[in-house]
DNA sequence: GTCTATACTAGGATAGAC
DNA sequence: GTCTATCCTAGTATAGAC
């Protein structure tokens, strides 16, 4: 009997290979330890991902889309107002970064594991941070900001300073007063 | 004939680890690497450090010299003036942020690379962050802030937001108008 | 005595064959 | 899914140069 192709299968295996990168760091994760708790082939891992640096890609992939469903949400959460959009992207940003267990961005920490710009990781990485900076300047300029890049570069700074000090320090540091620096950070940059 | 002992034998092992550390990352530098690079044997190594961990934490616990270093620069640059100290130590960590090359905070790299709390870098990491914050608390409460302690935490997280967008960004995102966000924030934090 | 260099073990990595 | 090939890793032991 031939047994079904399970079109799940890819997001299964990536499910279970991003826990486990972001539980211990990319290079600390063998494929075999993958392939143990997914309980599938090596045949099927390589067939769907072709190599390990094809599957860090993809899961760095993911991470892109999920810190763009982060902006997504913050916009959504205050609409018509840019600047508590703003505020809002904040606001999920420190909450990820205080839940018990946060290792820091992914995006992050993958760069520090894999600085070579001819890895496969390094485009999605570099399409990351700029849209970022991007979509948050459009949002700033919306806010009515006197110089919205310069206002989404302190945001920028905010954000990835709570992900770094987050992955540190956790709710037992700065990251618990991100919201309220943000605020005071917009408010004194509109006109 | 008896050879000479050499003196400068684990500093100069530690000068050759830590850069190839801080270019590749940790995990990507394999001991034949340092060996080959440093012309030494393996047997002094290994004599020197007892094992590839107990060289991290060696590479690490000069890291935390160096941030402490960047402290005291800092705190000499404006004597009497802590306002101006803090200042002064986010224009250094700025300007490194922003030199070509820059991959980040090695303290925060390492602790992306090696989440283990029983790894032996994890206390030289747990000491570095802790200890920052406190020196920078008190010259914050020298500065005469309001609360001394969400000032820190503001340059906090300036700061690690100075390097991990650096590492990312460098010299042509965020990091560059870090100095002058920092003048506001303790412009506004002073009672 | 102190170093370099090399051989070796044991294990884990990616990858591919079947 | 298992089995194999190849490589690289940390770490140890040994041999020989200075």
């Amino acid at each position: 009997m031939a047994r079904k192709p399970d079109p799940d299968a890819r997001d299964r295996i990536l499910d279970i290979a991003s826990r486990l990168f972001d539980q211990h760091g990319v290079r600390a994760v063998g494929l075999q330890q993958i392939i143990d708790e997914c309980g599938c082939g090596k045949n099927l891992l390589y067939r769907e991902f072709g190599s390990k640096d094809e599957l860090v890609a993809a899961y760095l992939e993911r991470c892109r889309q999920d810190w763009s469903a982060i902006l997504d949400q913050g916009a959504a959460a205050a609409p018509g107002d840019p600047a508590g959009q703003l505020v809002a992207i904040v606001a999920i940003a420190a909450e990820q970064a205080t839940t018990p267990g946060y290792r820091g961005c992914s995006l992050h920490n993958a760069h520090a594991e894999f600085p070579e710009t001819d890895h496969a990781a390094s485009e999605v990485l570099a399409v990351h941070f700029t849209g970022r900076r991007q979509r948050l300047q459009e949002i700033a300029q919306a806010a009515g900001a006197q110089d919205p890049l310069a206002l989404a570069d302190r945001i920028l700074l905010i954000l990835d300073g709570l992900s770094a000090n987050g992955a540190t320090m956790g709710r037992h540091g700065p990251a618990t007063a991100a919201v309220a620096f943000a605020e005071d950070v917009i408010k004194t940059s509109l006109r």
